[in-house]
DNA sequence: CGGTTTTGACCCGCGC
DNA sequence: GCGCGGGTCAAAACCG
């Protein structure tokens, strides 16, 4: 599965197969023929998302963005709901495939019941045409032509209407995004110290539990620190500038001192010591960290000299076999290629970390800032996450979610994205590529869209094989992820507004 | 011999 | 102020 040493995907073959085309149906639109629909279709993928908790709340419609949310995992979430993994709380999740899964589904219904008609006229055929046998074959073998060609057209039909579909969604989501430009934009005129004290206050109001919706916010509030302290060695400190915390909202310097202090940590499995990223690094130390038996080793970037990037090697003290290595910094010097394409995924979680202000994704493309933010690792990565007190970002390829407790790495205030999403996100992103004016390669966009029919594993490596043919892919995952979260915001009591009901992503801010 | 790893010492922030 | 824990330093050991 993976394609380098020493790491693998630990994808629950259960939920991804890959000769039967997936349908990806995981977000029915929760009427009780759509359940018992996809209760008989839905067979593989994801299975979690499909079995409705009988207790759950659940929309007697969903707009064009079903969301539940299963990427967000919150400890303090109420007791009323199923403690058992597979009634996990179905908190929150953007069903970027909904319709257009609806649509595999009809047309694998439409070509099952089209081959059960064209048996039905063959049979047909042989009652009417009894005399002139010697044409027989060809009359059947016509007949069959025409009805495959009638397949097809009826397939070419829905294909297209998928298409419309689709095209809404993307306008959709680029309607979405725009909301979400203008709210950001209004929290950039905020001040930032007022921004922290909503940012306090809002976690005083969770019990110390920052909502995903602080997301934004604390940004601001992780850049006002920046400035006055901080909790980082003393590479840090001397790196720190220094800059004018006066200046309201969210400067350069500001952003700049926030991915100096983003961290964005890789979980893999591996048996290696250490995943193959593509850069040098020296070792420079070793420490026992308390609460894991496991040492944690401290490597330095050695490709350029005085490069300021980091990293720090751990195992899982649950799971020993996950690899834990969180990069820390920028590096100073350009990147090898085989180190690029998971650079750009890492660089764009830690833009997620600090783009609370600067999401905007023409900020994260034109910002040298962060384009020179090149994390190396593998294309075969399998999480990507952040450390508190930022907000984290998490791509979990090694928790099929639906199935298994979220990692413990799941912090109060991050957003994990597991596997199960990750046909949305990349779908998602694969959308939003247009909006990068993106290069994307036909044959990088077609292995995408070839991933995201055949397996999750599939999916990531095409997505990592674009990212790195097209660095603008990058921007539109991360925005796909942000997108994500903006659904998330909008559903600030987990998903469920004050009806109890499932908020559509229309609705956000 | 130069680069890397090991490992104890040291520094610093934070909580009590 | 003190202790703890995380992070880094730097000398010695190791390795190709």
């Amino acid at each position: 599965m993976a394609k380098t040493s020493g790491l693998s995907i630990d994808f629950d073959p259960n939920y991804f197969l890959i000769h039967n085309p997936p349908v990806l149906n995981s977000f029915p639109e929760y009427t009780p023929k759509d359940t018992n629909k996809n209760n008989n279709n839905n067979k593989t993928m994801f299975s979690g998302t499909t079995t409705t908790p009988a207790n759950m709340s659940l929309p007697s419609t969903v707009d064009r963005f079903p969301v539940k949310f299963d990427c967000f995992y919150d400890q303090t979430r109420p007791s009323f709901l199923p403690s058992d993994d597979d009634k996990r709380r179905v908190v929150g999740e953007l069903d970027f495939f909904a319709e257009k899964n609806d649509k595999l589904v009809d047309v694998a219904d439409s070509m099952h019941t089209s081959d059960a008609g064209l048996e039905l006229n063959v049979d047909i055929g042989l009652n009417l045409l009894t005399t002139n046998t010697s044409t027989d074959q060809s009359t059947m073998e016509d007949k069959k032509a025409n009805n495959e060609v009638a397949v097809l057209r009826a397939k070419l039909v829905q294909l297209n209407a998928e298409n419309e579909r689709l095209k809404e969604m993307l306008i959709q989501a680029t309607e979405n995004y725009n909301t979400m430009k203008i709210h950001l934009c209004s929290l950039m005129m905020k001040n930032g110290g007022k921004a922290k004290e909503e940012y306090e206050e809002n976690k005083k109001r969770n019990g110390g539990i920052i909502v995903p919706r602080q997301f934004i916010d604390l940004g601001l509030a992780v850049a006002a620190d920046a400035g006055e302290s901080s909790p980082e060695g003393k590479s840090q400190r001397e790196d720190s500038s220094g800059g004018d915390n006066n200046v309201p909202g969210f400067d350069v310097d500001q952003s700049e001192a926030a991915m100096r202090k983003a961290r964005v940590s890789v979980r893999a499995r591996s048996e290696a010591p250490m995943i193959t990223d593509g850069c040098q690094w020296r070792k420079y130390g070793q420490k026992m960290a308390k609460g894991n038996p496991c040492p944690r080793a401290y490597y330095r970037c050695t490709m350029a000299t005085g490069c300021p990037v980091r990293k720090q090697v751990q195992r899982c003290a649950e799971d020993r076999t996950i690899l834990i290595t969180t990069y820390e910094g920028n590096h100073n010097h350009p990147l090898p290629p085989s180190a690029m394409s998971m650079a750009s995924t890492t660089s764009s979680a830690a833009r997620m970390l600090v783009s609370g202000s600067t999401s905007s994704p023409d900020g994260l493309m034109n910002s040298n800032l962060l384009t020179t933010t090149l994390l190396p690792c593998s294309s075969t990565m399998a999480t990507i996450s952040a450390s508190t007190p930022f907000p984290s970002v998490t791509l979990d390829l090694t928790q099929s979610s639906f199935s298994s407790p979220p990692p413990p790495y799941n912090v109060a205030n991050s957003v994990v994205v597991t596997a199960a999403l990750v046909p949305q996100v990349f779908g998602q992103a694969l959308d939003n590529q247009s909006k990068f004016s993106g290069t994307l390669m036909s044959k990088d966009l077609d292995r995408l869209q070839q991933g995201e029919q055949n397996s999750i594993a599939d999916t990531v490596n095409a997505a990592t094989a674009a990212i790195a043919t097209d660095p603008s892919f990058a921007a539109a995952l991360a925005a796909a992820i942000t997108s994500i979260i903006e659904s998330s915001q909008s559903h600030p009591n987990n998903g469920h507004n004050s009806n109890g009901n499932v908020t559509n992503t229309s609705n956000a801010l």
